[in-house]
DNA sequence: AATATCGGAACATAAACTAG
DNA sequence: TAGTTTATGTTCCGATATTT
C-alpha cells in the first residue's frame, strides 16, 4: 500500500507551479519541483541571464543520498514512493562539523569591489580562482601526484616536490598538517588521534582521498564507508530492496583494508606485506608470495615488449 | 528502456576571522 | 559583536554502466 507523501509544515509542493514543472530529475522520474522559498533550478530568473541556482533541500533521505538523486523535503519521498522503498525513507543525520580548525589572515575585500558582500558576488567556492591560492585541504589532498601534470595538482596549482603547496599560504597553517590524510595511511603508527579523530572521517584511502570518493564507491558493502560511521545501517534495511537485492558483491570491488577484518587492524594493507618482509613472519608464505609476484612480474614483462628493466 | 553507479560541480552553512 | 570569509560537508546533475 502506498502512503501518501507526507509534508512537513510549510511545505506546499502540490502547487500548480510544481505540477506544471515536473522535474526529470532523476531518469524521467517526475520529481516536485521545489519547496516553499525555493527557486526553479536552471531556469533564467526574469530579466537577468543568469540561471537560478541550484537549490537543494536541506536533507535528503538516506535512499537519494546513496543514489545520489534528488530528494525532496516531504517523507517518504517521491523517489522512494516510486521504487516502494516509502518505509525506508527517513532523513539522513549529518555529520558534525570540525571544530577548531585554524585559518590563515583572511583576504579583506575592497568595498569597491561592488557587491561583495552578497553570497553571489564572492569568490567561487571549493575551487580556488587563480588569483587566490589559498591553502585549501582538499586541493593539498588533490595535489597528490596522481596523474596530474609535474608540479601541479589537478586544479593546476603547483606544489612541491613533497606534494605540498609551493606556495607560502600554506605555511601559514601549521595546524593542517594534521589533517593530512595521505599519511595516515603510510604511517600505520600515527593512530589518527588529534584532529582526525574527530568527525570520524578519518581512514581515507591515500588516493582520491577527496570528500567525494569517499561518498561513493568505497563503500557498496556498507561496511568500510567514512560515512556509515555517522549513519549505522538505517541503510540495511530489511525494506531496502533495491540494495538488498544486489548480488552482494559490490560493484567496485572494495579492496581488503575496508572491509570488516580491517576494522580490527585497521592497517593492513600498509603492514601486510612489508610487516611480512621485515619481522620475518612466516616465510613459507612470503616465499610463495614472492613466488606469485616474481611469476606476475615476468608476465607483464613478456606482454610489454618494451624495453623496461626486468627485477 | 529502466535503473544503478559515481565523478564532480554546485550548494549550504558552521565556524574562524576581523573591523568597528 | 555583527559582518565577512573560508572550509567543510551535502546534494544532486549528468555521464556512463548495467540490468531487464
Amino acid at each position: 500500500m502506498q502512503q501518501m507523501p507526507y509534508y512537513p509544515p510549510g511545505y506546499q509542493a502540490p502547487s500548480p507551479y510544481a505540477s506544471s514543472h515536473l522535474l526529470q530529475a532523476d531518469n524521467g522520474l517526475p520529481q516536485l519541483a521545489h519547496p516553499v522559498g525555493v527557486s526553479e533550478p536552471n531556469t533564467p530568473s526574469p530579466g537577468t541571464a543568469q540561471p537560478a541556482k541550484r537549490k537543494q533541500v536541506k536533507n535528503a533521505c538516506t535512499n537519494c543520498q546513496k543514489a545520489c538523486k534528488k530528494c525532496d523535503e516531504a517523507r517518504p519521498c517521491p523517489r522512494c514512493v516510486k521504487y516502494g522503498i516509502a518505509n525506508t525513507c527517513v532523513n539522513s543525520t549529518r555529520k558534525e562539523r570540525k571544530k577548531g580548525v585554524k585559518r590563515g589572515p583572511y583576504k579583506r575585500r575592497q568595498k569597491g569591489d561592488g557587491e561583495a558582500s552578497t553570497p553571489e558576488a564572492r569568490t567561487p567556492r571549493r575551487k580556488n580562482s587563480p588569483e587566490q591560492p589559498q591553502y585549501d585541504p582538499q586541493n593539498m589532498r588533490a595535489s597528490m601526484p596522481f596523474g596530474y601534470p609535474n608540479g601541479l595538482n589537478q586544479y593546476g596549482q603547483p606544489y612541491d616536490a613533497y606534494g605540498q603547496y609551493a606556495s607560502q599560504q600554506y605555511m601559514v597553517n601549521p595546524v593542517y598538517p594534521g589533517m593530512s590524510y595521505p599519511v595516515q595511511q603510510m604511517v600505520p603508527g600515527a593512530d589518527g588521534h588529534g584532529q582526525n579523530q574527530q568527525g570520524g572521517q578519518h581512514q581515507y584511502a591515500t588516493h582520491s582521498a577527496m570528500p567525494h570518493a569517499q561518498q561513493h564507491s568505497p563503500y557498496n558493502g556498507y561496511q568500510g564507508s567514512p560515512h556509515q560511521q555517522s549513519r549505522p545501517l538505517q541503510q540495511v534495511h530489511p525494506g531496502d530492496v533495491k540494495d538488498e537485492q544486489k548480488p552482494h558483491q559490490p560493484l567496485t570491488p572494495v579492496p581488503s583494508t575496508s572491509s570488516s577484518s580491517a576494522a580490527s587492524s585497521p592497517h593492513v594493507n600498509v603492514a601486510g606485506v612489508g610487516a611480512n618482509v621485515s619481522n620475518g613472519g612466516d616465510n613459507d608464505e612470503e616465499g610463495s608470495r614472492l613466488a606469485r609476484l616474481s611469476q606476475l612480474c615476468r608476465a607483464a614483462l613478456d606482454q610489454s615488449d618494451g624495453p623496461t628493466e626486468s627485477t
